[in-house]
DNA sequence: CGGATTTGACCTGCGC
DNA sequence: GCGCAGGTCAAATCCG
């Protein structure tokens, strides 16, 4: 898909279009989005669920975000997709937590091999805030404190009637700088600030907003 | 006043 | 069987 691998760019010319509130969900939205498209493990659907899972730029413009690692994958998704999730080299710089997490993961997808498999991906994330607006509406319905860590982990539900997605965000052990977010499921509706374009501006490159629902004919 | 958050209790799975 | 740890529930509380 040659699409994807235009996305990092895709992602900056949105945040110039729009400013604080434009999210990675916007552009899930060419996907198809997960959940929507298909139940099938197909590379393409399971793509597009780990893009509507992808914390987005923060609420608050002041915040610092950057995406500093895809931590891990499994139930639908395919190991060969890895590559095309986008990776900042930031990640380098906090290679030895990274290598303990994914031997979590490994343990955890060795138990879930067991379980009914459900889509679940973690990204590790540079922030000062914990609660990155994906552009989903999510209900806290925990708070717990992990073994071996000093911060405390957090559950968050999906909070669209029927829509069974959740979510655990905690601080990394090893780097409280890192927040680690780990979505489980996909979601059964299209992000409520998903936002659609009708044009771009030749120009300056910009983006303008059409709107929050896809013109007709746009989702074929 | 309604919805979101907090937080202690409870449930469940797993290792010993 | 028991204890521990992770995950969820639900009543109390907070907040807009």
């Amino acid at each position: 898909m040659a699409a994807v691998g235009a996305a990092p760019l895709l992602y900056q010319q949105q945040a110039q279009a729009v400013g604080d509130g434009c999210y990675f969900s916007s552009m899930s939205s060419q996907f198809s989005h997960g959940g929507i498209s298909s139940t099938s493990s197909s590379p393409a659907s399971s793509f597009s669920a780990a893009l509507s899972a992808t914390p987005a730029i923060a609420a608050d413009p002041e915040a610092q975000f950057d995406i500093s690692e895809y931590l891990f994958e499994e139930g639908a998704f395919s190991a060969s997709l890895t590559p095309v999730v986008p990776v900042p080299a930031v990640a380098a710089a906090g290679a030895s937590s990274a290598t303990a997490v994914t031997a979590r993961s490994a343990a955890e997808s060795a138990a879930a091999a067991e379980r009914p498999r459900t889509e679940r991906i973690a990204f590790r994330t540079r922030s000062e805030i914990e609660i990155l607006d994906d552009g989903y509406k999510w209900r806290k319905y925990g708070k717990k404190s992990v073994k071996n860590s000093p911060n405390p982990r957090n559950y968050y539900r999906c909070s669209t009637e029927g829509c069974n997605v959740k979510k655990r965000v905690e601080r990394d052990r090893d780097d409280p700088a890192y927040v680690v977010t780990t979505y489980e499921g996909t979601h059964s509706h299209v992000s409520p600030s998903t936002v659609y374009y009708a044009s771009q501006d030749a120009a300056s490159g910009r983006f303008f907003v059409a709107g929050t629902h896809p013109p007709p004919g746009s989702l074929n």
